[in-house]
DNA sequence: TGCAAAATGTACTAATTGGAACAATTGTCA
DNA sequence: TGACAATTGTTCCAATTAGTACATTTTGCA
């Protein structure tokens, strides 16, 4: 039977994936706030509830636990992905929904797109000591494989479309949009990035990318 | 008469401007690789021929020094853009010039890019304390004005095209181009931005824009 | 020419920061 | 139940790093 804690020992309990889970929420925060180098262990535990010998004891060190992180947001992205579900029969409303899906996923999921915009500035070492992100990303060309091949079929796409130009061209506007906001909205103003402006930004881009992708 | 510097007295000679551009120089390549926290003063200074004492002399702090870089970024970027000439006359040549312009001066001024995107990592704190910046950077924007205004008033471009939102657009994929460069090559390979590819991505870019814009 | 101001060199420090040492408590399973 | 492994708490440290104190040289100018 478990000790009841009195009030003078307020015994603790273990819980490793509780404590895993605090710690990447709170590092995937500070990271994202404050780049690799500027991100302060210290200021990572104080947000926690555990101490910071439990980071060194789970993640190794600093870059281990940036790593978690990064990998952990990559994961979240993989199983959106995967549980979308594109009008395979239809390529156009199906190239639409894909644009959709990627500007509102990276909207929604800064985090996610900053930690990479900092392993950008890094040229990306950590990343590419990362095993399990390579194969894991693939599925954005995949899916925009399937719709080219579909709409080339169909004859209502152009000939010559590169699938992964075209994930350059969705992807390059969904990301700076949220990389860049800040210096964006200081020079322009605050009115593209409110709901109003953001959903002019996603009518323009997709119908930008559908008129260049879509036989005339 | 300046003394003949002897053999064991190698006397050294006051020089300002050269050694704070040279400070400048070394600063702006460490911080675009390592970012603002990444960045060692010690790092700056041993690629510098100069001193430690002279960073903190001439610039104050770190931040003052990166806030120098930054605004010599903004500064040369300016300083081109006002020398582009557009044809005036024509809006849609203006517009293809302009794109291109765009794409090609990111391309070839990574360093510019990345210091923005340093920014915004950090909120842009330190952009937002800048006088001289906000000034600075309208002009495309004004451009794109002028262009849309021609475009629209000769009937070749759609109505209700908003410049903001236009070099949104343009602006989006020619950071992105830089910015991301290492994660995207990471995924998917270096084709893209190998010469060809480049030259690929941009005409993608232009023909995207333009049938986006242009009167069907 | 001489003197004050600007520019530079050298050596040092106070504070931060990632990480480790050591110890104690909890859970598990034979 | 008892021993061993997993988990957590506490305290401290060695190295790094931004920034400074102090001294010297150069230069413009009255």
């Amino acid at each position: 039977m478990p000790k009841q804690p009195t009030e003078n020992s307020a015994k603790w309990k273990q819980n490793p994936d509780a404590v895993k889970a605090d710690i990447l929420n709170v590092a995937t925060r500070v990271f994202t706030e404050f780049g690799f180098s500027g991100a302060r262990v210290d200021e990572i535990v104080r947000q926690t509830r555990t101490s910071k010998r439990m980071i060194y004891y789970y993640f190794g060190d600093k870059k281990g636990l940036y790593l978690s992180v990064l990998e952990a947001a990559y994961e979240r992205l993989r199983a959106k992905e995967a549980a979308l579900e594109l009008p395979d029969e239809d390529p156009t409303e199906a190239l639409r929904c894909w644009i959709e899906f990627t500007f509102d996923y990276h909207r929604n999921n800064p985090d996610y797109v900053r930690l990479i915009a900092i392993e950008n500035i890094h040229g990306c070492k950590h990343l590419k000591a990362s095993s399990s992100i390579r194969a894991t990303n693939m599925l954005a060309t995949q899916t925009l494989n399937r719709i080219c091949d579909a709409g080339t079929a169909q004859g209502v796409f152009c000939s010559g479309i590169d699938p992964v130009e075209l994930h350059w061209l969705i992807t390059s506007s969904c990301v700076f949009n949220v990389t860049n906001r800040f210096s964006f909205e200081h020079l322009h103003g605050p009115r593209l990035f409110e709901e109003e402006g953001q959903h002019r930004l996603k009518k323009l881009l997709i119908r930008s990318i559908m008129t260049a992708v879509t036989k005339s």
